[in-house]
DNA sequence: ACTACTGCTACTTTTTATGTAGCACAAGGA
DNA sequence: TCCTTGTGCTACATAAAAAGTAGCAGTAGT
């Protein structure tokens, strides 16, 4: 049984429930996947150019990683490369906090 | 060369800054790391009962999120079980409105 | 001493991710 | 035309991480 992608509504790996927000912890909790949004979150880049920001991860792990944002919603294929999709961008926007707590987080572990 | 907890100003998995922020999108990125965190965000609950609410996740996992999340002063060990640090509940609070979002994304899917 | 619960560790199997090679397609010269 | 360059992948072998299951050591109670 291949893994199959996260969606609200259908149970995950992770919970029987279906409910939204663990089908996201889920989506969210795999290898690269915020690393991916977080790249994408200043505009659009060509599949290329995104393996490099994030550290040349394997393209067979960025191709997974984007067909499945991309099966949700999250993530959008352009002319111009691959960017977020409005639903993305407001997911983004509630990471945005996440920068400043990781450099209050940083202070505290010296 | 076993894994190691990613910590702010030490490069991690899939980074070589040591960004604070990186580092911390390497530990949510881990399985299991989002879903303990929003797990103990009501008060602390103890191994057994973490791993029932964690769809029975392997005793193994959770004892290594466990350990991590502890390391970095995300999580911490009670004399009622495991609970959020004041630094953890922070940042369960910036997540917090993940779940209207997971919501409104679970509308549009359908 | 026996039971029950708690927080794990050990071990095997399965799933995921990495690393590397290279293919098919398109655009742009020479 | 044939060669190069770039782009978006797929294939496949290997390594790392996670799952699944068993069970042990410590503590509290009876």
């Amino acid at each position: 049984m291949p893994t199959t992608t996260p969606k609200p509504g259908a149970p995950v790996r992770g919970s029987k429930s279906g409910r939204p927000i663990m089908a996201l912890l889920d989506l969210l909790g795999r290898r690269w996947a915020l690393r991916v949004i977080f790249e994408l979150k200043d505009g659009p880049m060509r599949f290329r150019a995104l393996q490099e920001t994030c550290d040349q991860v394997s393209p067979t792990m960025l191709n997974m990683r984007l067909k499945e944002l991309r099966e949700v919603d999250i993530v959008q294929k352009t002319n111009d490369g691959y960017c977020l999709t409005e639903m993305g961008q407001d997911l983004w926007n509630l990471f945005e906090p996440l920068r400043g707590w990781a450099d209050r987080w940083a202070k505290r572990q010296g």
